[in-house]
RNA sequence: GGAGAGGUGCCCGAGUGGCUAAAGGGGACGGACUGUAAAUCCGUUGGCUUCGCCUACGCUGGUUCGAAUCCAGCCCUCUCCA
């Protein structure tokens, strides 16, 4: 009976970490399934770095590119789509794959949401047009008449949250801070599967995501972002907000030149690697690291060290 | 050679006698993170034996109780005129 259990794998950005699980999905023969959030969008296949149609056909892939730009994903979206995803490896016999940089889709995967209600639209659009009129601030006011308790969690300028928090108990009445208390269920058990992260020197890293970058124009970045442009999506669009689609676009306006936006990208980049450190320092105690050498070695050699406990 | 402008902390930049270890921004570092998460937000950022002391605003000297701020000389950068 082999081994089935899902390998999760995790890591900054530039990492390397999806030819490893590439490889890996080669010598298992299973499926390289998504955890990243952003390369979920159809539209943005170079500077998502996402695998292109050589990697694809070396083993089957998973949500990667299936969502328009012009619909905004979630994590519970996320939480749907992979539980579906694991039930047709589950029932082909692959052995899953999970590779991303998306902390909070692994989080979702492993511990779940609270079940709360889909918002329903209009109530989302109204607190986000309150937030962009009034301002953080103000709305944060609002919050602490209507939930003291979430309004004492939230900084007043975390913008994202209160207006999250508002939804919420607008929309369903109840506080998110009591959804919270609700059991969540997991779409995986962390104990039953073979958790990874890749760990990267933040020099070495810093070096990889400046000539990752470079390679991405090479490969035609700018005009990828150019045909983004052309779509009109509204700027607060989550695929708008990737890595690199700001200063490209500020480019293409005029705005910076080509080197400065490409300093600026590089810059958000690696600030980006930072935040997810952050978050697998504090959150994946649990994984098993992985290091640059380790992953350099033949795939065998490799599987046998994973399944060392450590 | 002449006329002007300017040299501030890792970078940009404010500051024209005490309230200035020096606004603000960037960067970096640390942290948070339950449905936009490649998002959003918070904190730290000269040193030390830390109720205080030392070092610091191009360099040297001076004025003053007290200077990043005033004066003199010098060095360097930029713009314009020759």
């Amino acid at each position: 009976m082999s081994d089935m259990r899902p390998i999760l794998i995790a890591g900054p950005t530039a990492s390397g970490k999806s030819g490893l699980a590439l490889r890996l999905a080669e010598h298992f023969g299973g499926v390289v399934i998504n955890a990243d959030s952003m390369q979920v969008y159809r539209e943005l296949r170079i500077l998502t770095a996402r695998p292109g149609p050589e990697e694809e056909a070396r083993a089957p892939h998973a949500l990667y590119g299936f969502v328009p730009g012009s619909e905004s994903y979630s994590a519970g979206r996320y939480a749907a789509d992979v539980s579906r995803v694991l039930e047709d490896a589950r029932r082909e016999g692959r052995r899953p794959i999970i590779v991303g940089g998306t902390g909070l889709y692994f989080k979702t995967l492993t511990e779940g949401l609270s079940p709360i209600p889909a918002v329903s639209e209009d109530v989302r659009a109204r607190w986000r047009t309150a937030a962009a009129e009034k301002g953080a601030a103000h709305l944060h006011a609002e919050l602490a008449v209507r939930d003291e308790e979430m309004a004492g969690r939230l900084a007043p300028g975390d913008t994202q949250r209160v207006v999250r928090a508002l939804e919420v108990i607008d929309d369903t009445g109840m506080s998110l801070a009591e959804w919270q208390r609700l059991p969540r269920h997991p779409v995986l058990d962390l104990a039953a599967t073979m958790p990874l992260v890749v760990d990267v020197d933040r020099d070495v890293l810093a070096e990889r995501i400046e000539a990752r970058f470079e390679q991405m124009l090479d490969e035609g970045g700018l005009e990828e972002a150019r045909q983004l442009k052309a779509l009109g999506l509204a700027p607060t669009q989550p695929v708008m907000l990737a890595l690199g689609v700001g200063p490209l676009l500020r480019h293409i306006d005029g705005e910076l030149s080509l080197e400065e936006a490409i300093v600026a990208g590089k810059a958000e980049t690696r600030q980006y690697a930072k935040r997810q450190r952050t978050w697998m320092r504090s959150n994946m105690i649990a994984w098993k690291p992985v290091t640059t050498q380790q992953m350099q070695q033949s795939s065998g050699c490799f599987v046998s060290f994973i399944q060392s406990a450590h």
